[in-house]
RNA sequence: GGUACCAUAGCUCAGUUGGUAGAGCAAAGGACUGAAAAUCCUUGUGUCCCUGGUUCGAUCCCGGGUGGUACCA
C-alpha cells in the first residue's frame, strides 16, 4: 500500500493523504524522521493517538533528564498525552551509546508488538534509526581510558601517529577511512586494540533480521522556512531559560551528552570567550548546520517517503 | 536645493594602471557502525546600479540619470 496519494490536480486542496495503516501487514514500525524543527514532535503526538501507539523516541540528546530546554524535549502535556520511551529517562552522567539504545530499543519493540500493530518512532538520530532499523555489528565494549589514552596521543603525537598504528592493525580500513577525521581513526584503534583483531572484520556491514516491516518517513519543508523555524525557536529557547539550564550543567560540560548545540556555546559565553549575542548566532547557526547534516544523513535511504509538510498531510 | 563621497556575491568589503573579478562571514553539496545535536571532507554563488560616450575591448575612464550617506543651506 502506497503512502502518498498524489493530490488530484483538479482540486484546491492544497493537501495530499499519507496513509501508512495496513491492517492485512501488521507489526510495522513507523519511523517518523526529519531535521530538527521540521514539527516532528508536534505531529507525533496526532499521529500516536490515531495509531493507538506509544512513541519511541529516537534522539540521542532526549534521552537525557537534565537536558529539557535546549534539546526541544516534548511539554509535559505532550507527554502526558501519549506515553513516551526513551525520553528524559538517564542522567547526563550515564554513559550511554547507540548500542545500548539499539539493544533496548529492540527489546522494547518485541515487547510492544505484541500489543500493537502499528508502532511509531519518532525522532532525528541518524545513526539511532540506522540501529533500530538495520542494527550494527556487535563489537567489544572498549575500556574508556583507552580512548583517553588514544585521545591524549592525538593531541601529543599528532593523529599521524596513530595513522600509521592503524595502518599496521587494520590496513584495509585504513585504505577505506576518512584519514582526517580524528574521531573515525580513534575509534578504529580502539577496537583494534581491544578486540585483537582489524576492525574492518568486526564492522560487517551486515543487515539485521527484524520482526517488524518499516514505514520510513522523511518530513521536510522548504529550506528558508526550516531555518526561520530554527531561528526562532533559538530565541524562544533563550527566553525559556536555556542560559540557566547551561549553567546548572555547566559542571558536566565534558560529558558527551553536553557536546551539543546550543549548550557548549553558552559554555563558550560562561567562559567570557564570547558575549552573548555571539552565542546565541552561533547556536542558530550550528543548529542549521546540524539540521542539513540530517537532511544529508536521511537522503540514504532510498524507500523513504518525504513528505514536506506544508504542502502535504500525515494522517492515518 | 547645493557640495562631497559611495554603489561589486545573501552580508561586510577588496580589486582590476581598461582584457567581464576575490576575501571573510553566511550558504551549498557530501561522508558517516557504540562520541552521531558528535566528528570530518569539498565548493565561490555575480546584469561589478542604469544609461550614453571614448576604445578593438568599459565593472574600471568621461558625461547624464537613479539610489544611499554626510555636510552646507
Amino acid at each position: 500500500m502506497p503512502i502518498h496519494t498524489p493530490r488530484p490536480e483538479w482540486t484546491n486542496n492544497p493537501q495530499k493523504t499519507v496513509s501508512f495503516t495496513d491492517l492485512a501487514a501488521p507489526k510495522t514500525l513507523v519511523v517518523l524522521m526529519g531535521p530538527t524543527g521540521v514539527g516532528k514532535t508536534e505531529l507525533s503526538i496526532a499521529l500516536a493517538q490515531q495509531a493507538g501507539s506509544p512513541i519511541i523516541s529516537c534522539d540521542s540528546r532526549q534521552l537525557y533528564r537534565e537536558l529539557n530546554v535546549g534539546v526541544a524535549r516534548p511539554t509535559e502535556a505532550q507527554l502526558r498525552a501519549v506515553p513516551h520511551y526513551f525520553v528524559a529517562d538517564r542522567s547526563v552522567q550515564s554513559s550511554y551509546s547507540v548500542g545500548a539504545y539499539e539493544q533496548e530499543a529492540v527489546a522494547l519493540l518485541d515487547e510492544l508488538f505484541a500489543r500493537h500493530h502499528t508502532l511509531l518512532m519518532v525522532g532525528g538520530s541518524g545513526l539511532y534509526i540506522d540501529a533500530v532499523c538495520y542494527g550494527m555489528d556487535s563489537m567489544p565494549a572498549v575500556d574508556g581510558e583507552l580512548r583517553e589514552t588514544l585521545t591524549r596521543r592525538l593531541s601529543l603525537e599528532g593523529i599521524d601517529s596513530l595513522r600509521r598504528e592503524l595502518r599496521v592493525l587494520d590496513p584495509d580500513y585504513y585504505h577505506a577511512v576518512d584519514l582526517k577525521n580524528p574521531a573515525r581513526v580513534v575509534r578504529a584503534l580502539e577496537v583494534c586494540l581491544t578486540a585483537g583483531k582489524p576492525f574492518s572484520k568486526i564492522r560487517r556491514n551486515s543487515p539485521k533480521n527484524r520482526n517488524f516491516s518499516l514505514r520510513l518517513i522523511v518530513l521536510t519543508r522548504r529550506r528558508e522556512a526550516l531555518y526561520e523555524r530554527i531561528n526562532a525557536r533559538v530565541d524562544q529557547m533563550m527566553a525559556q531559560g536555556l542560559p540557566e539550564e547551561a549553567r546548572q550543567l555547566l559542571p558536566y560540560r565534558h560529558l558527551n551528552a553536553l557536546k551539543t548545540v546550543g549548550y557548549r556555546e553558552l559554555f563558550r559565553h560562561f567562559d567570557g570567550e564570547i558575549t552573548l549575542p555571539q552565542a546565541v548566532e552561533l547556536i542558530k547557526r550550528n543548529t542549521r548546520r546540524y539540521a542539513k547534516r540530517q537532511l544529508t544523513w536521511f537522503g540514504r535511504y532510498g524507500d523513504a517517503e518525504w513528505v514536506d509538510v506544508e504542502r502535504e498531510v500525515v494522517i492515518l
